[in-house]
DNA sequence: AACCAAAGGGTAAGCGTTTACATTTTATTG
DNA sequence: CAATAAAATGTAAACGCTTACCCTTTGGTT
């Protein structure tokens, strides 16, 4: 592959000279720049962004640790960083840390191999400690969908608990007075804060839920068959039906027509994320929007500032959002008395 | 942060063992590797990638170019090539390529500045020339979805003329007589040439369609609606109807069933690339599978190959992939005779 | 004509690694 | 115990770039 001193001999000039008509330099004449325009093109050069990397101390690269890229909502994610890495001319390198600490540790140990001036970390198991850590090490780190008090200034997360809430008021205010919830049978903190705020302000309102019913399974089309077969088989009556997402919400609409059941005339249900899914279902699915994407965006930002030395980091900032209800037509008002 | 150097100095020993007992290199004492070991713990050092692209010329990096990530089928194709990067200890960069070719273009150099070993590109504008030029720099460039015969053997790509005659045939079968179609207003090969072998494969049993019938619009739930609708305007009277893409087809679907028609007693529907969407719809989309994934995996494994010198390249390969029709629920018998 | 500032361009060091080669240490053998 | 082979370690160059520093032009002023 031809280098930079390939395009300095060709056109008679220092190595220096071309460095600086590639980086538009402040020290170039005209001539210059046109003898070394013209050779790069015809030796068809490209600079080597390692070598660069390696003088300059900046990677230019934008780093994200996701579980995957299957998952719509994580897909919005990286997409959200890709969107400022693009703006910010910088490149996007991915690392899926999938489901273990160990994992997700690889996967962070990775872009910091390769020196990424941001790192965007969607970690759900890797302990607090571990976390705070590894802030001192990367100044760009940022952490998505997490919380951890002493690096607040770092932590872009979205307030569960209030989503649940949320959800709680719009299904009261539709009149319900018996519900349910499928949950997540996975013990990480959305799931259980979510079904939290939404038990909390039920409580507010009077209303009690047995917890021997809350149905848990596995967040997807199949996990909301299954969890609502078993609720319909429990015998418990209920008008509204909180489930934990979006996928899950569409198969427990499925199952209770199956069984009989119109939703929302007999039964509201109501998601949670708003993926594109919930566009796409039949009755469209009334949901809580996960502003993910601007929400990575953001996030992105944020490294980025935390990783430029000039600006000194202010400690207090906080990063929370609240999810927003989208009314669709899985859910509405209760008759019943 | 620390460098090999401080590792060095803190263990007593040069550079050079220290970059042994890094790559497990083969000539160092037992005494040595726990030395550094310790030393690298204690600093908590990582080597930086950058360096070490720049010495042993190769970047342990697998490049990916797609339009953008929020589409599921790009993001199952890019899925796949992590699949394969994290089997061969491999990063996976991602460049957005949009629409343009200019911004495919840019996409493509931002990797090569990179020196990705492998470059899956997903290349729709840029002209077949350009393609091929690429290909001789760039040893590990593959093509995925796209058929360039001089450089076949880097192309991995969907036969989309068959996969219109399997559509074509799965209806003819189910005792259908009048038929139409919804394509993408996209004028590109994939929709193209489903609709050419949709049609040839009919009229071949005796069957015409009028080409003026044929809706197009945009690829999504919205212009599947749209074009349902002007479908249903138009007075034609069909009992099947074949949709550029999942997401139109649900759109199509739900169209149909707003205006009366029942899905599939009264109009079976088709759709094309058996996205998680069509799983999750009601009723449950007959589509033809495209193993994006799986070809995505297999282009990154050619570029693998490819990119390695030892092997000598055979350019006799072809990579052609068949869809596979997936029966679900969309698509049923017709008994009129 | 002499001087000087400004602008353009070159030299060379250094970024953090790997690795061929040279050198030293250790183990083996007669 | 000397000789020698084998193993371990060190030295230094190289990868492709940027940039601080220095040198050479150029042209404007007196």
């Amino acid at each position: 592959m031809t280098t930079i001193k390939d395009v300095a001999r060709l056109s008679g000039v220092s190595v220096a000279s071309v460095s600086r008509v590639l980086n538009n330099g402040p020290k170039v004449s005209k001539k210059t720049i046109e003898k070394v325009s013209k050779v790069i093109k015809e030796l068809n050069y490209t600079p080597n962004a390692n070598a660069r990397a390696l003088v300059t101390q900046k990677s230019t690269t934008l780093g994200v640790v996701i579980p995957d890229l299957i998952d719509p909502f994580f897909a919005s994610l990286a997409n959200g960083v890709e969107k400022v890495a693009r703006k910010s001319n910088m490149q996007l390198l991915l690392s899926t840390g999938l489901v273990s600490a160990e994992s997700e540790m690889q996967a962070i140990n990775l872009l910091i191999e390769r020196r990424c001036d941001v790192m965007v970390v969607h970690s759900k198991k890797l302990p607090d400690q571990v976390l705070i850590e590894l802030s001192n090490k990367v100044a760009g780190l940022v952490l998505i969908d997490r919380y951890i008090e002493e690096i607040a200034h770092r932590c872009i997360w979205l307030d569960n608990i209030e989503g649940g809430k949320i959800a709680a008021r719009h299904l009261l205010a539709l009149n319900h007075k018996n519900f349910d919830c499928i949950a997540s049978k996975y013990q990480i903190d959305d799931p259980l804060l979510r079904l939290q705020g939404f038990q909390s302000e039920l409580k507010s309102a009077g209303v009690d839920i047995d917890p021997s019913l809350i149905e848990h399974g596995e967040p997807t089309l199949q996990g909301g068959e299954v969890a609502t077969q078993h609720l319909l088989a429990s015998g418990k009556r209920f008008s509204a039906l909180f489930v934990y997402n979006d996928a899950m919400a569409i198969g427990a609409i499925s199952t209770l027509e199956d069984n009989g059941f119109k939703v929302p005339s007999d039964i509201s249900v109501l998601g949670f994320d708003d993926v594109l899914l919930s566009r796409y279902s039949r009755p469209k699915l009334s949901t809580l929007n996960y502003p993910i994407e601007e929400m990575a965006m953001q996030a992105a930002n944020i490294g980025l500032e935390l990783s430029d030395k000039n600006t000194e980091l202010n400690k207090d900032k906080n990063y929370k959002h609240i999810p927003r209800l989208v009314k669709r037509e899985s859910t509405s008002y209760n008759p019943n008395k």
